[in-house]
RNA sequence: UCCCCCUUAGCUCAGUUGGUUAGAGCGGCUGACUGUUAAUCAGUAGGUCCUUGGUUCGAGCCCAAGAGGGGGAGCCA
């Protein structure tokens, strides 16, 4: 029987379990042939290589030629305890067969470090790299690790949709949805697309949040969370902004801004925790690429604690929890302000921050994660609930050090007339939003919610300064490839 | 959208003041070696110097426009 048609074992499985003298079949992915008998073979279910050991001596030169980096085989042998110093297992094979060739002169990947930049222009075939395997290995835990800590909380996942017909979240640039012709389209009198001939009868985008949506399972079924694809048609070209990403929204009836501060830290710790226990291979090889990093940079942008050392003081120390007002007051009488070496120099209350300040705050100040609440209502969202200040809004944001902004949120406005003086001050349409305020007219419930970016998350935990490393296929202004 | 930087071999990069035949390391190929760990050693091939136009006796190098990539800002997650 050939050996394509034999069960295989996943290399961690071998890896990790006493079989020793035993035959197996193992399959999977050359990444380099050593000396005409060592074999490096990876299979993906760990960074780990398994060592194929062959006697050259014994096998055919046209098949020698053909065990390339990148290539396809399956090998059987026997399992033994490895002669050689850097593993503790290998494989004695005695039969092998090419799946899948891989002509060594075109073959983009070659055993040696490659830019990220270049291995971004071949995403395809960029997985099959020690760092982009251990990327994605850590962001599905975290995937699991996101959908464990809510269930265990009693939280329910709610699909919201991924087409809307609603377009006033404001939370930036939609893409639109049509099947119109986008060359000669169907018009209505005053000479616009005719929107009503279009596929849903309406304007339909592709959604940019699914805060709304998820707010009305959350007044039913109390605690809730959305996780899905949000899309944003800014042209924004930074290291931490994507097109197409992923977001965590969880809705939760009955908290106030304090218990939503409270289980933002508690979910990002989780997630910290959950990743240094469940992904330890992967985040060392990353730790030590981060540092193979920071030897290229001058003394000063290094950091003081390598990636393993950040994630465990993240995931064992308080976040610091400081309003807009103190905010404000903490830069208004710091060094780099008094010293004009601010861009934005802060002088009053109400004004933005500026990423340069909360890199201050999370990066010089205080050296750890910083969450801002009670904003200015005036630089916040209609749905935010206002305090009793008149001034400021039950709004928070959680900043990381390196990657800033990694969750918004807000206690929601359940008041009717309250958001409907926010509504129209704004002008938002209210036709657009009825469904929403219905939420308002029966039985409405004080209740809060944040968006996490998962991309930053991931960002945070690998270690990667370029949110387009941790995704598989980054979609950027001007760039939609594969 | 704005500011700055980059584009030379498959990859990472040198290339002096504008001057003859554009270099290195890695990778590939050929061979040697055969318990290697991005193996090692010897040899060898490989170039639209991003594109277009211009200046010049002469352009990889200077100028202009365009394309692609990166860093930062804004917007945000």
């Amino acid at each position: 029987m050939a050996i394509i048609q034999e069960k295989r074992t996943k290399i961690i499985d071998l890896l990790h379990t006493d079989q020793l003298g035993e035959s197996v079949v193992v399959k999977g992915w050359v990444r380099t042939f050593r000396n005409n008998q060592f074999i490096a073979l990876n299979d993906g279910s760990t960074l780990e290589n398994m060592q194929a050991v062959i006697d050259f001596s014994a096998t055919d030169e046209q098949l020698l030629k053909r065990i390339n980096t990148g290539a396809c085989i399956a090998v059987k042998g026997e399992l033994v305890e490895s002669k050689g110093k850097g593993q503790s297992v290998e494989l004695v094979v005695s039969e092998i067969e090419i799946l899948g060739d891989a002509d060594a002169e075109k073959y983009p990947l070659q055993p040696k470090r490659h830019s990220l930049e270049f291995l971004r222009e071949i995403a395809h075939l960029r997985v099959r790299t020690n760092t982009f395997s251990a990327i994605y290995r850590v962001r599905h835990i975290m995937i699991f690790a996101v959908h464990k800590f809510f269930t265990e909380k009693g939280f329910y996942n709610i699909h919201t949709p991924i087409i809307t017909g609603s377009d006033a979240e404001g939370a930036g640039e939609m893409f639109r949805v049509t099947t119109l012709d986008a060359v000669n389209p169907p018009k209505n009198e005053s000479g616009d697309p005719d929107f009503s001939e279009d596929f849903f009868g309406k304007e339909t985008n592709l959604t940019v949040s699914g805060q709304l949506e998820v707010e009305t399972a959350c007044l039913a079924l109390s605690d809730v969370y959305t996780f899905g694809p949000t899309f944003r048609a800014e042209n924004s070209n930074t290291s931490r902004h994507l097109a197409e990403f992923w977001m965590i929204e969880p809705e939760m009836a009955f908290y106030d801004i304090n218990d939503t501060m409270e289980l933002a830290e508690e979910f990002v710790k989780y997630l910290v925790s959950y990743a240094l226990q469940h992904c330890t291979k992967d985040l060392e090889f990353l730790n030590r690429r981060a540092l193979d990093e920071e030897k290229n940079k001058p003394q000063i942008e290094r950091s003081e604690l390598s990636l393993i050392e950040r994630l465990k003081f993240v995931a064992n120390n308080d976040f610091e929890k400081i309003t807009y007002t103190e905010a404000i007051e903490i830069l208004r009488n710091s060094k780099p302000n008094k010293k004009k070496k601010f861009q934005y120099l802060i002088d009053e209350w109400g004004a933005d921050l500026q990423s340069e300040h909360e890199r201050f705050l999370v990066e010089k100040h205080f050296k750890k994660p910083v969450i801002l609440y009670n904003y200015p209502k005036d630089i916040k969202a209609f749905y935010m609930r206002q305090n009793d200040d008149n001034k400021t809004v039950a709004a928070m944001d959680v900043l990381f050090p390196g990657i800033g902004e990694i969750i918004g949120g807000s206690q929601r406005e359940e008041r009717y007339d309250e958001l409907m003086v926010r509504i129209d001050e704004l002008g938002i349409p209210q036709e657009d939003l009825d469904w929403y305020l219905d939420l308002r007219r029966f039985g409405t419930a004080p209740h809060s919610g944040f968006g996490l970016g998962f991309e930053r998350m991931i960002q945070f935990v690998t270690g990667m300064t370029n949110i387009r490393d941790v995704i598989p296929f980054p979609r950027t202004p001007d760039n939609a490839e594969f």
